[in-house]
DNA sequence: TTTTGAGTTGTTCGA
DNA sequence: GTCGAACAACTCAAA
């Protein structure tokens, strides 16, 4: 085969070029489509393609993320020689041309579950003139890795992770030795802001380090106190791929119990993954069909106060508010404000789902339908539809001191521990010394608890009832 | 085919 | 203040 970039003199004899195309595997560690590349190629060029119609519906705080992890893998593959090609496009078109034009034999990437990927990877492989090879080399376990007798994803999690925990792996194998391609192409796009604690392979690497050290043996307590940084904070090295689930799940001592929670985790996060790999129309319908008839509210005046974080529920309001200036939130305040949206607001998850994804820094379509359909109780496995969160009670035993509440809504920062959570029960003398008047420098509720979770129990048990009528009488 | 056991993260009510 | 029960009876997976 001619070579037109004239790199034929290679010390791996006949081998030939290869195409590496990253999209959310920004490692060269631990990498199974990047060890196959670097093994199979006298040379491999790593190309990543800037995709106009992925990057529309990418949220701010994701896209910048995007770029300086971008960065990070470009440094990571000069400190071999190399560097990372960018091109935009539609990757239908440009990863085929970039085949061509490097004239390689085969073109490697890992695999994606989420609907829009599969149907892209499937028409860039029908458009490539070479072989393809895509692994999944961002879950523990492949989808079809675990499944039940019936040859299908468990609809229990207790079953899958039991199976999940008995099917054997290894690390990935390690790269090999092919020359890494040094042309950047059109460029990386500027980063901007200050770039993130957990920057690339290393940072995610020593973030994981720093994690086991400081927060595992007190994880199962710890990750629910909403104002410690407790948690892994692992979702953004996850989501784009700068560390390997398989080095994590290795990395624990799964000895203790908090080592075993935490590996949950991750068995959590490939179930949802199979899941919506098994049945991609799961983030437009609920899983329990019969939950895809509640008659939904869908207050838009209830909606614009959720996303803009003035419902009156301090502790919703603040996670909403953290959402929307940083593409963050901790977990326990996802759960109160998701929940809060659907089970009192009693509008659809659908609509919870859209606006999380967007602005999320680490959204991710399999994680966020999964942990939605939860919350939401329309999933399999999920939350009792009437398992209904009390935001107060809720903010009382995650943030008994209103560290959270203070950081973000700060008009309410001088109430006392007690009254913070519920400013609307405070009397007009703790108000007057805290300086807010309800109404003007903070909202009333606009909905209250009790009554809201009454008429959602309604409103599901209606839905149950008319779907199993309906199908008593087919 | 039938049976059996299990089932992330909660809240409210009444004794 | 603390405790257990009710919430609602499912469905799934495996034996």
């Amino acid at each position: 085969m001619p070579d037109p970039s004239g790199r034929s003199d290679t010390p791996n004899g006949d081998r030939f070029p290869g195409l590496m195309w990253f999209r959310r595997d920004l490692r060269l560690d631990d990498n199974p489509a990047w060890s196959a590349a670097t093994s199979q190629h006298c040379e491999v060029t790593a190309l990543y393609v800037l995709d106009d119609r992925l990057l529309r519906s990418t949220g701010p705080f994701r896209r910048r993320q995007l770029v300086h992890q971008m960065h990070a893998l470009d440094g990571s593959l000069r400190a071999r020689g190399g560097r990372l090609l960018v091109r935009r496009g539609d990757p239908i078109a440009v990863v085929p041309a970039e085949a061509s034009r490097l004239g390689a034999t085969c073109v490697h990437w890992n695999a994606d579950v989420s609907p829009y990927a599969t149907k892209r990877d499937g028409a860039v492989i029908s458009a490539l003139r070479v072989g393809a090879s895509t692994p999944f080399g961002h879950l523990v376990l492949p989808p079809g890795a675990v499944v039940t007798g019936a040859g299908s994803v468990s609809k229990v999690f207790g079953a899958f992770h039991r199976k999940w925990q008995a099917t054997p792996w290894d690390p990935w194998p390690e790269p090999g030795d092919a020359r890494i391609g040094n042309d950047a192409g059109q460029g990386l796009p500027a980063a901007e802001g200050e770039p993130p604690m957990m920057l690339g392979e290393e940072g995610a690497r020593a973030a994981l380090e720093y994690f086991i050290a400081a927060s595992l043996d007190d994880y199962i307590a710890g990750r629910d106190r909403i104002p410690e940084r407790a948690t892994s904070e692992m979702s953004i090295a996850l989501r784009f791929g700068t560390i390997s689930p398989r080095r994590m799940v290795k990395a624990v001592d799964q000895t203790s119990d908090a080592g075993k929670t935490f590996v949950r985790q991750l068995a959590w996060r490939d179930w949802f993954a199979h899941l919506l790999a098994e049945d991609p129309t799961l983030p437009s319908h609920a899983m329990r069909p019969e939950f895809d008839s509640i008659e939904w509210r869908n207050d838009q005046d209830d909606i614009c106060a959720w996303k803009e974080g003035k419902t009156g529920y301090p502790i919703v309001d603040a996670g909403m508010r953290e959402l929307s200036r940083t593409g963050a939130m901790h977990n326990r305040v996802r759960m109160i404000a998701a929940s809060f949206l659907v089970k009192d607001l009693l509008v659809d998850w659908r609509i919870g789902e859209r606006y999380f994804r967007h602005l999320l820094a680490d959204g991710d379509v399999s994680q966020n339908v999964g942990n939605w359909q939860w919350v939401a109780g329309t999933g399999p496995d999920a939350a009792p539809y009437f398992r209904i969160f009390n935001p107060t009670t809720q903010s009382r035993a995650h943030d008994p001191g209103g560290t959270y509440i203070r950081r973000w809504v700060p008009e309410l920062a001088r109430l006392d521990d007690s009254a913070i959570h519920a400013p609307w029960n405070a009397t007009p003398a703790t108000l007057a010394v805290a300086e807010v008047e309800l109404g003007h420098d903070y909202p009333f509720p606009i909905v209250d608890h009790a009554g809201a979770r009454f008429r959602t129990l309604q409103a599901y048990g209606k839905a149950k009832a008319s779907t199993s009528a309906r199908l008593g009488h087919a």
